[in-house]
DNA sequence: CCGTATCCTCATCGATACTG
DNA sequence: CAGTATCGATGAGGATACGG
């Protein structure tokens, strides 16, 4: 079934691919979807933040926490009175609305993992 | 709220990253998923897929397509016997179980294009 | 029609060192 | 602690030409 799943002809999916591709610009590459992911337990520091999302490095952080910052899925915080400054980022409204999204991958995710371990099964969805 | 959502701790959100890494790390890329969802109307011919899948090559068709298959996600089809040969994508069983993820891409997808003609500001298209 | 081979460019990402 | 600057490796992806 083509998406939209109600949708009537055969170039129906055109429409779909556009918001796919559309989510994908913005979401896609190896770290967005991990640190919101990572802020979505609570506001965290970075250092925190790039403890709990393994591998990345700090300039990789700073950049896309300033890309998910420019498109309002984030936000930042600074405490300048502190001795060393603290800075928090926190998942905004928005960016809650792509939990059904995470979600999904994560699901897919683990069906994928088990459908590895026994290749011979058949999926169910 | 981290995920899985009912989760107890606060180091709750460890395993969902990794699944949804995982899910990246086979659907990332620029055409993984838009070919799934031109296949997602039924079979296709490799031009039929190239002119639905607005602006890929060739070249990256099929070596995503070769991907894809290797995943299981989509089969192959030969018809040899037709002077210009004729082959056909199916998407597979188990591609079937990324439905879910791509539906949520897509309402995300027109969400966000609602989110910006809203506000009037953020990221140039 | 269905690809593959080759060459090329550019964004992504990592490592390291450094600053306020 | 919270970043930035610089360099370099890698590979994704595009253009073109050609083969089965």
């Amino acid at each position: 079934m083509p998406f939209p799943s109600s949708a009537p002809s055969h170039t129906a999916c055109t429409g779909a691919m556009r918001s796919v591709r559309d989510s994908l610009d913005l979401l896609g590459g190896k770290w967005k979807l991990p640190i919101i992911v990572g802020l979505s337990g609570g506001p965290q520091r970075f250092k925190q933040l790039q403890r709990e999302v393994a591998g990345i490095t700090a300039k990789m952080l700073s950049k896309e926490l300033k890309e998910l910052e420019i498109n309002g899925l984030i936000s930042r915080h600074v405490q300048a009175d502190a001795a060393p400054v603290a800075v928090t980022y926190t998942l905004a409204a928005y960016g809650h609305t792509l939990f059904p999204v995470i979600e999904a991958l994560h699901q897919w995710g683990q069906l994928h993992r088990a459908h590895i371990m026994h290749a011979g099964e058949v999926v169910a969805a």
